[in-house]
DNA sequence: GACAGCGCATTATT
DNA sequence: AATAATGCGC
DNA sequence: GTCAT
């Protein structure tokens, strides 16, 4: 899938800009190590032609645990399980899969396994030849598969996690709750646990809306609230939901941390580093208060006493994640009564789900609901594009690094919004602000145009490329 | 060789 | 103790 | 693992 975007992202290179940059952010990114790409969200058509196969090769993924490997590895497999799944005839042999773009040699060895059992007796589902030693082998694999599976499904652990649970024999959920294995888990890990199971199902719209209505209700009338992630995108159902605050009183926007030169020039140490959000210096030490309050104090606190929020998993001045009980009894209807809210949490009746809450600066708006309206696809996507022009794309806003000729010379000339001289290092440049407030202006800066929240999704990037292409 | 980019928590290294 | 790297999630 | 360079 890559080419396509790099194709249709050459074409589309309407500027010119800092042609360098790219290379050295490239370089940079380059060294940096991925955790393991999330395949518990991927569901196939069940009506698609080629189910059989799909089912086979995400079972041939576990049974390689390539999770965990390499999360390019991963995240490729998953590229082509979801081409195959958009394919639209039956899959005969494997040889004309291999022109599905992001269906490659791998893939194709895979499906040819499949689809020819005899070649390759390793793959056989079962062989009367396979020896006791190798049937008690599988078998051990099998377990090991099925627990690392249940265990991975509370928030928190992942594949290694659970592979360390695994190896010190823990064998259940209920397992983890043994001092021996208690004991090695982290604070948001142990506040999932509570919910393990409660919110397996996703969650319906009118239940996504509930929550928004109560929210309305509550929160001071300042805030605008906006409901992104899977619910925007006009999903019938959500796995989580994702919500975006925006309060008057919060406006500026810390520029990125870290420069591209000081990036090139350190590219071997650190891949990774932090925003620097709340760096912030323009501000009183009391507005930076009440603004690293707005949120726990104003948003958080309220919903809690009110029997919306269950449990945290995380949280900070700008944002929280953890766990809510739709505030809606059985009938599916609003519930008003604080005190069954409250006492749902307390008995865990009602349906719970999975809530993050972002409080951003309002100049953010337009590259806030743009990044945090997903799907990951049309994220990497518009990121690459961004990228491919010399420009990065973070949820604050687009920017673009400006040189300044004389290392001494004061960036105080840049936008109110900027507050790049803090830097102390000898490079000289700031990052400057190009769009941020509309999707519209971020997209049209990139030169795109602009996309319905329910077309952004892995089809809309591989037809876009493929009609430039 | 590049593959999005970030926040938060834990673990490893110096 | 401070900093770097890793794990995890979105 | 897949693709472009």
């Amino acid at each position: 899938m890559i080419e396509l975007f790099r194709s249709f992202l050459q074409q589309s290179q309407c500027r010119n800009r800092l042609q360098l940059l790219s290379l050295r952010n490239g370089a940079h990114r380059g060294q940096r190590r991925f955790a393991s790409f999330n395949t518990k969200t991927f569901k196939p058509n069940p009506k698609g032609p080629n189910q059989h196969l799909i089912r086979k090769l995400q079972k041939r993924y576990e049974d390689e645990g390539i999770e965990g490997q390499n999360a390019y590895k991963a995240k490729s497999f998953l590229r082509a399980v979801k081409a195959l799944d958009m394919y639209p005839d039956v899959i005969q042999t494997a040889t004309h899969v291999k022109s599905i773009d992001g269906i490659g040699e791998g893939i194709a060895r895979r499906i040819d396994e499949i689809l020819h059992p005899g070649s390759d007796p390793t793959i056989m589902i079962s062989t009367p030849k396979s020896s006791p030693v190798e049937d008690s082998e599988t078998q051990e694999d099998a377990e090991r598969q099925q627990v690392i599976k249940e265990l991975t499904k509370v928030t928190g652990i992942g594949p290694v996690k659970a592979r360390k649970l695994f190896d010190a024999g823990c064998r259940t959920l209920e397992d983890l709750k043994l001092p021996k294995y208690f004991a090695t888990l982290s604070a948001p890990i142990i506040a999932a646990l509570n919910f393990v199971g409660l919110f397996e199902k996703p969650t319906s719209r009118d239940k996504v809306e509930c929550l928004e209505r109560a929210m309305t209700g509550i929160l001071p009338k300042e805030f605008e609230i906006h409901v992104v992630g899977s619910y925007r995108r006009k999903q019938p159902m959500s796995s989580g939901i994702d919500i975006l605050l925006f309060h008057p009183s919060f406006v500026h926007i810390p520029p990125p941390a870290d420069d591209p030169l000081k990036l090139s020039k350190t590219k071997v140490a650190s891949p990774r580093k932090g925003l620097g959000r709340s760096a912030n210096n323009r501000l009183s030490a009391d507005a930076k208060t009440k603004q690293n309050e707005l949120l726990s104090k104003s948003v958080i606190e309220p919903l809690t006493k009110q029997g919306l929020l269950a449990g945290t998993l995380s949280s900070s001045p700008q944002r929280w994640q953890g766990f809510v009980r739709i505030p809606m009894n059985g009938n599916s209807e609003y519930q008003t009564d604080e005190y069954e809210r409250l006492s749902g949490i307390r008995d865990k009746s009602g349906d719970f789900a999975r809530l993050d809450i972002s409080l951003l600066p309002m100049p953010s708006k337009g590259a806030a609901l743009l990044m945090n309206t997903g799907d990951s696809d049309f994220n990497s996507f518009v990121r690459t594009t961004a990228s491919r022009m010399g420009l990065q794309l973070n949820e604050l806003g687009l920017w673009g690094w400006k040189e300044v000729s004389k290392p001494a010379a004061n960036t105080d000339t840049a936008e109110d919004s900027i507050d790049g001289e803090a830097k102390p290092s000898l490079s000289s440049g700031y990052w400057e602000l190009l769009a941020s407030r509309s999707e519209e202006e971020v997209l049209e800066e990139l030169g795109l145009d602009y996309v319905e929240p329910e077309k952004r999704n892995f089809s809309f990037v591989v037809g876009r490329s493929r009609r430039k292409r």
